[in-house]
Order: structure tokens, then sequence, then C-alpha cells
DNA sequence: CCTATGCTTTCCGGTGAGCGGAAGTGAGGT
DNA sequence: ACCTCACTTCCGCTCACCGGAAAGCATAGG
């Protein structure tokens, strides 16, 4: 269904970058989209015109600064991002472990913002990073909320399994989600990587929609799990409060 | 020259974004792109199927995440502001003062990371954003150390004045862009705002070529700006000593 | 030196995606 | 009921897009 038009081959181009590939030769685009070596060379010369990507001397791409700008200036991530903030920060502060906010978009989750110390464990997501939302705190919580019809999308699907903890019953993923609805809560436990545990809380909006998720994740086996849990539904309640009235999504 | 060509059409729709329109109809884009409105709908009907846009129920356009994340993952804007993080807020927490990085794009300077207290001066730059670069602190830093043809480019046109302060005679500026080779640094008198001072320090890559550019904003008259001087260049030589290898623009 | 390899750029003729005026829909206001 | 303003759908003309072919342009190996 997916007709080849212009504006959806610059889509494609440009989602051809991420964390791993941040600079890339016209060919190793051309390889990643399969599209036609001439017809990448033609858009990304055009989006290089228009500072949507721009090219070093070694030929590589990379994304323009203009089209950062225009990510920065402009987007709903930045709102929710520097509301929530100062709140983080404060989270951080009392705890000294890696900060977490994200937000659900299509069936994962998208991590906007993340705070860590040099004490903080390595943790594999990156702002602008995306990942399955069965697994992870955030994840957990985000997909609790979610319509009912992303719920059953998501656990249609064969749930990926990270860790030999990761749960990937969907009866039992379902029980969580319920036990995070009535909690405000949850505790993931090794899930994602063996060596840490996060706690996730709601954010919500002026409506009680929620519209993104905080965590603190943690060196398992280093300090009781839930000593975490007032502080991170603290953070979550207080960034709730403080929230922009947040455009829904149709 | 400008074809009128598909890609030509999404970079005017998406640049139609910024700082004072982050949510717009689809009327609204189709007056201040000059496109035609059926044109307008059908782009962002598309962009919108691909998350590069979004629409909330107001039928208020808006960046997608999508789009957020591609230039969250994938920008040298990125790389650079990861890198001088740390020491911009080290600088923030000695001054207590606004403290801004900005590069070169064009002929104009943008602006990439500010951080500022309850404590500091209000000032009109936001990270994303964009000023001419003759008048303030990293804009003129950033143009002493830019290639002569740009700095013919910029001196060639009309400089704006912002305040009466602001130096708007070319050879004017070129003396002081002289002064701030030789002393590696350069002080912003009410040159923007006739309430702030900025100075301003280049930061370099390994090659010694001049990539970014930092800055404090100071209340004037509140203290002698000149005692900012050695943190500023600190800072600057700070960073440019822990700079990753920068691709340069051909 | 020549040949091979991999990447980039230019060329060009056929064609369907893009175009945008016109007309239709619908929500708010008077 | 009528008007206004914003959005959406329709449809036939046409020009920008398409991509294979082939020519540059380095770097490596024989």
């Amino acid at each position: 269904m997916a007709g080849p038009t212009v504006t959806a081959r610059v889509a494609t181009v440009l989602s051809a970058f991420d964390t791993a590939h941040n600079a890339m030769t016209l060919s190793e685009i051309a390889r990643r989209t399969a599209l036609p070596l001439t017809t990448v060379h033609r858009l990304t010369g055009e989006l290089t015109r228009h500072g949507l990507l721009e090219r070093d001397q070694d030929h590589q791409f990379r994304i323009g600064l203009r089209l950062w700008e225009i990510a920065s200036t402009a987007s709903r991530a930045v709102d929710l991002r520097e509301a929530a903030l100062p709140y983080l920060q404060e989270l951080y502060a009392t705890t000294r472990e890696n900060v977490q906010l994200a937000v659900l978009d299509g069936l994962e989750a998208v991590y906007l913002d993340r705070l860590s110390g040099p004490e903080s464990v390595h943790i594999v997501t990156r702002p602008g990073s995306r990942l399955p939302v069965h697994a992870s705190g955030v994840g957990l919580v985000l997909l609790a909320h979610a319509p009912i019809e992303v719920q059953d999308e998501v656990l249609a699907a064969p749930l990926a399994r990270f860790t030999r903890f990761t749960v990937t019953d969907p009866r039992r993923v379902r029980r969580t989600l319920a036990d995070v609805r009535r909690d405000g809560y949850v505790i993931s436990d090794r899930q994602i990587e063996t060596v840490s545990v996060s706690v996730a809380a709601p954010i919500r909006d002026r409506t009680r929609r929620v519209v993104a998720a905080v965590s603190v994740v943690v060196t398992v086996g280093r300090k009781d799990p839930r000593s975490f849990v007032k502080p991170v539904v603290g953070a979550a309640n207080a960034i709730s409060s403080r929230l922009p009235i947040l455009p829904e999504r149709p």
C-alpha cells in the first residue's frame, strides 16, 4: 500500500539515520534504504542543499543542523522534557542513580531524556532511542495506560526476550499491567539487563491521562528497589502537576 | 534558481516551524510557506503518515516525535553539545549566570544550548534559535574565525541594529574581529539587549579550527565583565581539549 | 605501468506522481 | 437561515521524478 512517493522516500532516507548510523556514505544510505543509488543521490543532494543533511569532506552524510534546529524548537518532546527537567534533576540528586523520561509512540517507548552520573549503572538507552514496552519499567507503565487496542497489538506479537528474567508470556504481562494500574508504579526486575532493576511511575496531564513515564534504574542487589518507589512516584506527581496542557494525539 | 521540487517543498513546510510557531493549522502553514493549500494538505498528510509531523485533535500540526528522534540521535549538534555540557555546567556553577554554546551555520549563529538559573538575566536566545553574528559575543567570535568569504558576505549586507550600542559600521566590526583573534575572547557590551553584556571565547577542535563558541551573559553594571574572561576562556579551552574529532564541512 | 574495485556523479528519455483549481463538507458565528 | 473560514476530496494536465547506463575518481594490488 505504501506508494513510492517522493515524500515517502525522503522520510525513508532520513529514517536511515539512527544512533548506530549517524554518518553514512551515499551508497551506505542506498543499501540501508534499499533505494536505487541514483535516487538516493538526487534526494540527498537536495536535502543537503536545504540544510536537512550535511556532508563532510569524507563524503559522509549526517543530519543537518537545520533539521536539529527545527526539531529542537518545535517538538512536543521538547515541551515535556523542559517541564520535567527540574524534577528529574531533583530525583537524580536524591538518588544518584539513572533517571529516565519516556513516552509512548506507536507500539514502542521513546526515551526523551536520561540523567546519569559516574556512580550509576551503565544502561543501554540514550535520549532518542526506542525500546519495546513489555519489559522495561517505563514501558510497562506506558503500556498499562495505553489504549486497549495498543495493548492487544503489543501482546499479540511475540515478545522479545532480553534476559532470562524477561516476562514473555502475554498473560503474565497483562497481570503486571493490572498491578501497575492499581499500585501507581512498577518494579521491573532485571528484565532488560541482568545487572539492573528499574522503578517507574506514570506522569499525567491536566486531564489525568498518562502522557509519559519516569523511572530510576539501579544496580541489582545494592539497595532495596522498593525504597525508590516513594521518590519516583513523588517526582512523577510533581511533574504531572506542573505540566502545560498537552495536545492529544488523534 | 530554486526549482519547485517536492523535496524543496518538504523542506519549506518543515522550516515553517520555529520557536514562535510550534503548532500550526493547515492554512497557517500554507500562508507561511506561500504554497497552495491543496499542496500543503497533501504534503502534511504524507509527512504525518511517516511520523515526521503530528496532528492533535485541534487539527494543529506539530513536529513529530520521529523527527525529533532522528535529529537527537544523529546530529553533529548533539555530539558537540554532549562533549561541552559538563564544562558548561561547571561554568554555570562558578558564575551563576547564563551560559551559552553556539556554532556558525551559513551566515548566522545557531544556539545549541543554554544554561540559566533564577538569578540570571532573562535573555532572548533559546536552544535552536538563530541570531546574526555581528553583534553578540558568540557571534563575533564565530565570525572572527570564519572563512574570509563569510566575513565579507556578512559585512557587505546592512547590519541589523538591536540597541543603540549595536555596532553597525562594517569597518568597526572588522577592527573588533581582529581584536578577537588577537585576544582570544570578546566582550559584547549591550549590543543585543540594553540590559546585558556577554563575554565569549572560541572552542577549537584537534586541528585548532574554531568550531563553536561559548559565552556568559551577565547583567550590565553588576560586576566587571572582565572578571568573567578567565572562567570563560578556561571553559572554552577545557572543551576544546576534550572534543572528539569533528567532521569538517566542505 | 595497467587493471581492479568501490564509490560518486552526470546524462537523458519515458512516464506516472505531483499539481492545484474547483467544488464539496463541516463547524462556528451572527 | 445565512455567511465565513478551514479543511477535504476530485480529477485531468504536465513536468519533475525516475533509474539504467556510463563516465569520473580515487585507492589498492599486481
